[in-house]
DNA sequence: CCCTGAAGTTAATTAACGTTAACTTACGCG
DNA sequence: CGCGTAAGTTAACGTTAATTAACTTCAGGG
């Protein structure tokens, strides 16, 4: 085939990941099973069929997509909770480190806790393993960070927290409107893109230090 | 038709209302397009197409679910905040409603966010403006309770502030496993009921305050 | 210069699903 | 007593969508 010339301004990207990129977006905005794999080649300069010598199915493509984004997301936040700093550092660096990922990956996020249900059984299995070693990573950081949590009856208090504080910081793609696909600019209406992750973080703070204080006022 | 004697246990629901439960309990588990008419039918006791003497369609019963939440959520917002003991009574008294609802009826919450994009557009309109009016309720509330974000400027912050909270109370569907219709009891892993409770109040309001200190902080 | 393999294409297959049609049943009311 | 209507039933229809088959094109290495 002729190659299509890339989009300016663009880099070429393989077309796996042209692929990736394009079946997040739908994905995102319309859910896995309202689009078609048709549309799905549209989107990418190929028709239908096409994609199949690339993804074994379109089940193959959900699951690449969730697999991966947990994948980045644990490899991500073992790295940042490890920085040596203490564990209020280490918490502040999760913190930060899931924020930018919610900013930075709108889409992917999305499905990440929208899509699950769409995986068949094996990728579920795979996912939920992966999400749940982020979430203990968490929980792990917080307890140390707040002594309070680290009594062992708080322990669903910081798990339960941790699951919140998530839903918190990847509430974004419904405050930012549609997916503009170029951020950081605008100074209208809402925040920047910045501003907006100075206060999730500082929101993220605030709910773990609540969480905290319940729980030392509990016990 | 011999009229199908009810669960002991469970008063006698009407039809439609019984149609509504299970629609919704099976839409939040396997999404909108996840599951057949045929599916829904069975659940209520009844064959595929007997549904339509009860609705106009599928997406009549999606529509009827996301508007009825919608409207009351709105409703119960506006009387909660009317309730004149205060703006941080009020700010309480919504942030409460809101919790119970998302511990209450968790089927009708995910759906809320999770299928607003299978409406047709006129519905999808309608369940919009009532959101609309929800988060404009809450942002009132929230700036009145919290002097440093009644500044104009402060208003995004407080909006997105707003927004970040619903997803933060929002998240206990993925905190509480999957349905168990009973709750209140299982003392063993988890919190119980009441507990999650007062959790997910008090981490609200350490995220709105945590908001409110991070406007003040940069104005 | 061929020929192999990657990357496409269109057409066909198969399954599922929402909805409508045609027909049945039983209860309540005049 | 009869009859109309609410609430079902099963069968048929039309569409849509994922996947597979069969065929084409083209670039690059021996």
């Amino acid at each position: 085939m002729g190659g299509m010339p890339n989009v300016p301004g663009t880099t070429a990207l393989p077309r796996r990941d042209q692929i990736r990129r394009e079946a997040a977006r739908l994905f995102a905005a319309r859910g896995f099973l309202g689009v078609g794999v048709d549309e799905i080649g549209k989107a990418v300069g190929i028709s239908g069929p096409g994609l199949y010598r690339h993804f074994a199915g379109k089940d193959a493509m959900l699951a690449d997509l969730l697999i991966g984004i947990s994948e980045r997301l644990l490899e991500e936040g073992r790295r940042r909770a490890g920085g040596g700093d203490g564990p209020a550092a280490a918490l502040d660096a999760l913190i930060g480190g899931h924020v930018e990922f919610a900013l930075d990956d709108r889409d992917l996020i999305t499905l990440h806790d929208r899509e699950l249900l769409n995986l068949k059984e094996e990728d579920r299995r795979t996912v939920r393993r992966l999400q749940r070693g982020y979430v203990e990573l968490w929980v792990d950081v917080v307890r140390q960070a707040y002594p309070a949590l680290a009594d062992p009856a708080a322990e669903p208090v910081a798990r339960a927290a941790v699951h919140a504080v998530f839903g918190l910081i990847n509430s974004t793609p419904h405050s930012l409107g549609p997916n503009p696909a170029a951020q950081a600019d605008r100074p209208g209406p809402g925040l920047q893109r910045d501003g907006m992750a100075a206060l999730l973080r500082s929101l993220a703070h605030g709910a773990f230090s609540a969480a905290a204080e319940s729980a030392s006022a509990h016990a």
